[in-house]
DNA sequence: CCAAAAAGATAGCGCTTGATCTCTATCTTA
DNA sequence: TAAGATAGAGATCAAGCGCTATCTTTTTGG
């Protein structure tokens, strides 16, 4: 080892692996159950040290939160570029939904969002989180799926909801998974998709 | 007080009043701090009594699931029933979806699914529980919206689907709440469900 | 009316939690 | 190179957890 760094360095290496540690124990174990000394394990970073970078587990589990949303909305947006001339951005979009849906990212964030709602203080840290990805998920969304939309909110308001199709049956195919609906699901969206924006 | 009770009246007392502070204290809470002495002191219950009829935490928590499972469906049942013959039961089935999504009982009901995503244990126990609450859903969803379908299975997802669309809203809509999307998708929710549904 | 049984209350056990404290190792600067 | 600042390690803490053993109260059946 003794490879020199200079302590931003070190700083940042270490924050970026607590940071992903993070990641996975909410998407694996959950809000409740990603505590701190689980968290420091997968980092292999004392919890002495974890306390130094973040105040708080909570703090740490917000700037996980903005680092999850971010790295979701670069990947759209570098989806919807690649896609702006593209024969179907309806099939695009649906399978983005599905796909990311189903993402352990998303899982992550999910546990996030469905603790904020019983614990105020996350919540408060987090709404401005959520806020944002949301906006900025709109807004690519109209560009990639009704750029012309006669009516843009109307638009906006669709793409969001064939999200919420999949979300939500994310959540629970862990569960109990309709393998027989959630195909079915996939092509209908896209065919519902079509007619519901094709009328701008 | 010093009213004469059986004990069978005793026993079915107090395992009400625990069902009903879990409901609670799970919707309140969440899963993880819903807690044995928090549901206790909900119930005005000794941790000693509960865990005279109930074997466990975990046990508790699934009973209280199927309970809350059974009232929703028996409520659905009876709704589909007054509703048969009546002229818009696309309306109706669309202001249920948004209105039990945001109820008490589905927050709760959820915590416990979301949970069962990382708990095996309680994912086991609850599992045929959703398929049984699913399946019951979907042939009342057929009953009232699409008796006479040439696609059963079709008209059954998009009913359900219709479902997930306020489900992942209620979920989200606690940490930020977007009124006007909210507003747009009930009605959008109903013309799009006629015109989907219409042609059987 | 009274022993047996069932229901309920109380105390506390073993364990884990987030956070803090002290101390050492490493890096930076003068 | 010495002095000061930052990063990391690891023991420790009080609080809260699910659960059980034990005791008291209420109901039951002869």
């Amino acid at each position: 080892m003794s490879v020199r760094r200079t302590q931003a360095e070190r700083k940042a290496a270490t924050m970026g692996r607590l940071v992903q540690a993070t990641a996975e124990a909410l998407a694996e174990l959950g809000y409740a159950r990603a505590t701190v000394s689980e968290i420091c394990t997968r980092a292999n970073v004392s919890s002495g040290a974890l306390f130094r970078h973040f105040s708080s587990r909570l703090a740490l589990i917000v700037h996980t939160t903005e680092t999850l949303g971010e790295g979701q909305l670069t990947f759209v947006e570098g989806l919807a570029d690649s896609m702006l001339d593209t024969a179907d951005p309806v099939e695009t979009w649906v399978r983005f939904a599905r796909d990311a849906s189903r993402s352990d990212t998303h899982a992550a964030w999910r546990e996030v969002m469905v603790a904020a709602r019983t614990n105020a203080a996350l919540r408060t840290k987090v709404s401005p989180v959520l806020q944002r990805y949301e906006r900025a998920l709109q807004e690519t969304a109209l560009r990639l799926l009704a750029p012309n939309a006669a009516d843009p909110h109307h638009a906006q308001m669709v793409a969001l909801s064939a999200l919420h199709l999949f979300d939500s049956e994310a959540t629970t195919r862990m569960v109990y998974c309709n393998a027989e609906i959630e195909a079915t699901r996939l092509t209908w969206a896209c065919d519902m998709l079509r007619r519901e924006l094709g009328q701008s």
